[in-house]
DNA sequence: TTTT
DNA sequence: TTTT
């Protein structure tokens, strides 16, 4: 591409039944969400309250991202997701080509967030376990300061050392 | 929802093809479009490099960027676009439920922004003309935006009005 | 620009106060939020665990938006919100030039929904009202089929009239 | 926080002087950008045109990026980036409390992508290097980049395993 | 199939 | 201080 180009979905919706968790063959989850956005209206002419749902079909398989749907999430749970769109091609059983869309968290650039669940409160994962699960327990705070009073030391406490990048 | 949800896509790639117009009953148009994405990575075993391409379907309802992807898209324009996600059911001759998912710009929280052409050097719409393409003619940098008549605000030439925010 | 420019800012977090509520001359409301997100790791050295909190200054000038924030948000409240970054120069009060970086939601391209407050449950708007409350209830749903069975009529239960375009 | 937090900033918008370029003790490269975005509308009283330009501070703390930044950017590049917003404080000469809120990209979650230079054409980082600067040589467009490990994964070369999806 |  |  002439630039460098952009493919990134954000979605905020529920979970319309419990993921489905698939395994590699060294077992790592890989985990399916159902998630539903809904979003309402007024209908201008009738003044009726209308709404729309629409649901996405999310795949990750981002390892960390995996476990935490596996622990906490379940249908009604409510969640941020960041990813990007893929379609895959298939046949169906008369060979004829599908297609079938999916919001696909892998690789950078991805992002699963709680944001409570029907029943348990908003309860997040547990502190001091989220960190245990892969990826996010990498998540880098800050860098400090780089105007007036920048100071060196960088990595004294940041979790993406530079071997992890490099 | 619960809470509020969320339904955005965000894509920077590239149209494969001219947009297609297609004209409601009274004349305004809709366009699609062909983006495509791609990602480029080495494999970390062989060292090859390697690229994958992904390719979305746009539909743009909105009548002033519908009239700017007429006017200013062709194949290879680059494209910054804002839009959701929404899935399509119908059905194929052979009367089964086919689906197809395509990014929809449609109401608020939309964008469409060129960010160049090829061979028509980075040129874009002409000054004095993407006013009167419709939706974006209404951006209302500060104040205003608030419902159908949109008339007379206060502020329509002071855009960010310091006092209001102490 | 060159090509069009993008200027936005993704926010999901709690308010550290109620609003704060100003009024334009003519009575329409501004609304003044303090938003904290925070980020948790643990330190790779010494295993401990951090956490980071940034404090945002969000200016809500949407009509709508703002009423919403002043009749559903509290301290406590957690939302996601879409505006843009802007940075007012002012005055201190021995004359020297201060610059002030805040997240303004303003025209198009904003957002503001409610992800639930303390105590309240996960109360949202009350239903019939939030259409009430200006720009959000125009918010448009979608625009239905434009593949093989592309039908047209596509105002016909659509908020966003052609002349709310125009 | 209750629920897990967002905080993310998407810029498009070009460069108002070439990057500047610090390095941490131990050679790493740590890049300050000036980007300046702009909008465009016509007064909606006396029609007149009018533009306002932001100007965002950038501090980019991921080596890759960084040399990016380094070897390809320049004075007018138009970029798009993703990063977080953070507020810094600091005590100026006469030992009162300043802030400044900077557009930091750090750990996951950044993005940096150059979309074309003035003059320059629209020259990407040229083919076979981008993967030589760090952090985006690392993108796994599949599986992997679970940890810092990093090591072996099945499906390297097999970035969208369809077997696993069903 | 979620949620309100 | 960019860009158009």
């Amino acid at each position: 591409m002439m630039a460098g180009s952009v493919n990134k979905v954000i979605l905020i919706g529920h979970l319309g039944a419990d993921p489905e968790i698939r395994r590699t063959q060294d077992g790592r989850p890989i985990a399916n969400l159902r998630v539903a956005t809904s979003e309402t209206w007024r209908d201008k002419v009738t003044g009726d309250r209308k709404e729309r749902t629409e649901w996405h079909s999310v795949v990750i398989f981002v390892e960390g991202l995996a476990k935490v749907a596996e622990q906490y999430l379940k249908k009604g749970s409510a969640v941020y997701l960041e990813g990007q769109l893929q379609t895959r091609k298939w046949q169906d059983q008369s060979g004829q080509d599908r297609y079938t869309t999916e919001v696909v968290l892998n690789g950078f650039h991805c992002n699963l967030t709680l944001l409570g669940s029907p029943g348990g409160g908003n309860r997040p994962p547990p502190a001091g376990s989220p960190e245990d699960y892969g990826r996010e327990s990498s998540r880098t705070p800050s860098g400090g300061a780089t105007g007036p009073s920048f100071s060196s030391d960088l990595d004294d406490d940041i979790p993406f050392a530079p071997e992890w990048r490099g």
